[in-house]
This record gives C-alpha cells, sequence and structure tokens, in this order.
DNA sequence: TCAAGTAGGGCTAAATTTAGCCGTATTGGC
DNA sequence: GCCAATACGGCTAAATTTAGCCCTACTTGA
C-alpha cells in the first residue's frame, strides 16, 4: 500500500540556516510576493482576488502559495466568513504587525539609494559564474 | 563564427523587480551566504581563504561568486596586493557600510522574536504546493 | 620533487522557486 | 442553460540558485 500526500508537498533536502536574525528575517520574508503581500495587506487590501487585481503579474496560484507560507509562519491570518458566497480575509497578526517598521526602515536604506543600487543592479544581472 | 564568452554566465530570463526599497535591498543581500561575508568582512575576516575556514559549509565556489557580486553591487572592493604570493583583501565600500545599521536593525528583529519564528519554520519548512 | 597554501575558473547535476495550464465547487445574474 | 465571480488544488515545465567535482598557476618549505 503506498503512502498518499493530503497535498503534494516540495520536502526540503538542504537544511535552513538560521544563524543570525537577519537569516530569520530572510526566510520569512524571501518569495517573489511576499513583500508586496505584506504591504498591501498592511494598507487594507486584503482579499485573495483584491490581492490578485493589485497584483496583475504574479501568478493566482503562487500568491495563494505564498499567502499560506505568511500564515503558516505566523505572519497573517486568513478569516474565512461563512456567507454565501463565501469570502475570506487576510489580516497581520501582531507578530506580523513587528514586522512593518523593519520592513520601512529598509525600504528607507533602499530608497535612499536607489539610483546607485539600480544602476548597479541593471548592469550586473546576477547571474551564476560571476566574477570580479 | 560563434560567439564565445569570456565566463559561462546565466543569462537572466524573468524580469528582476525593484519597485520598492526592500526589494532593492533583497535583490543585494539574497544568497545564501551574503550575509555571512558582509558580517565577516566587517568583523575584519576579510581574505578568500579566511572567508572561506570560517565558513566551512559553504563551498569556496560558491563564496567567491557571491563575493564577486557583492563586488558587482558596490558593496565590496577588492583589493588585490601585488606581492609574492599575491593576496587579495575585501572590505565594505561606503555604500556597503551603509548596510550595515539596517542589517543590525533587522537582525535584532530576527532575535527578539526567535522562538517564536523558529518554531514555525521549523514545523513549516516552506515547500511548494503549501496550503493553509 | 612533492605537498601545501595562495587565488580562481569550467563544467555538470541537484535542489529550489516560479510560471502557467486546467479542473473542482458554490452562488448569482441574464 | 451559460457566464462570471467567489476560492482553491493537481500537475508539469521553466527558471534560478546551490553543490561539488576537477583543473590552472604561482610560491614557500620540507
Amino acid at each position: 500500500m503506498e503512502m498518499t500526500y493530503i497535498c503534494q508537498m516540495y520536502e526540503r533536502k538542504l537544511p535552513v540556516r538560521l544563524e543570525c536574525g537577519l537569516h530569520l528575517f530572510m526566510e520569512i520574508m524571501s518569495g517573489k510576493w511576499k513583500i508586496n503581500l505584506i504591504w498591501c495587506i498592511h494598507q487594507g487590501i486584503n482579499r485573495p482576488g483584491e490581492l490578485h487585481r493589485t497584483l496583475p503579474n504574479a501568478s493566482r496560484r503562487l500568491l495563494d502559495d505564498q499567502l499560506a507560507q505568511l500564515v503558516a509562519h505566523g505572519m497573517l491570518v486568513k478569516k474565512v466568513f461563512d456567507v454565501k458566497p463565501f469570502k475570506v480575509e487576510y489580516a497581520l497578526t501582531p507578530l506580523g504587525q513587528t514586522l512593518i517598521p523593519v520592513i520601512e526602515n529598509t525600504a528607507r536604506w533602499g530608497e535612499s539609494y536607489r539610483s546607485e543600487l539600480e544602476e548597479k543592479i541593471q548592469k550586473n544581472p546576477s547571474f551564476r559564474g560571476e566574477r570580479s
């Protein structure tokens, strides 16, 4: 008799590294759309459909995945309303709220140096095997 | 006659996203060992061999790549000393220096909530297809 | 001459993340 | 009945990052 899985999950094969606090932050926030999701929800755009319309370049599939990861990591809660047609809303948890000032601070750094950073990033799209 | 390349580079096929300052930060800092590299260099461990001994789990190959990316992105400078046997040192640029307080602030956040975060991350290793 | 330390590159495969298709079920309006 | 909107899941392939092999060239010391 074979194993069956509730959902097809990808089993991690390499260890996660959490030595320092910055690693913890990056583990939570890395994911193509997570920043945007947190920010949208912080601003009150908090339903899956709305989020998808606000971030039209993201596939609905991936948004769902990343929302679920943020929920699993305790940054968001998912509220399911038992109305017909049923609806869903996300909100920041207290822990998720604590991210906001950190994000703001970091974003401020990026904005302060945007011109230099953009130039260098564009000129040097990270690539495998890059050398100086 | 065919094109030849100086080094085998990976040509990016999907666009880079830099809307907000946090994206800029993450573009610079994402890479398995970059945080550690910046931090080590900040603390004076700044030669390739030293760095490799300090981070023995990283392959020398990848460390070299990520150092070169940090140089290309203007966070580090690479000084090559013309002595025999020749030696190399990395140092933070003025721009790279500005990262330090941001890293400290973010790391502080991670440390403040380490216990909750670790627990949730361990219990929920991010995986493809995750759902709530 | 051989081993070890300096620094670095070529190459391939594995691991991981993202893209994108198509299908489920419910409700409401035309 | 059919189409749209709500919210989700299965599946596969593409894109990207990381791992890990082996090789070059130089110098010092045994």
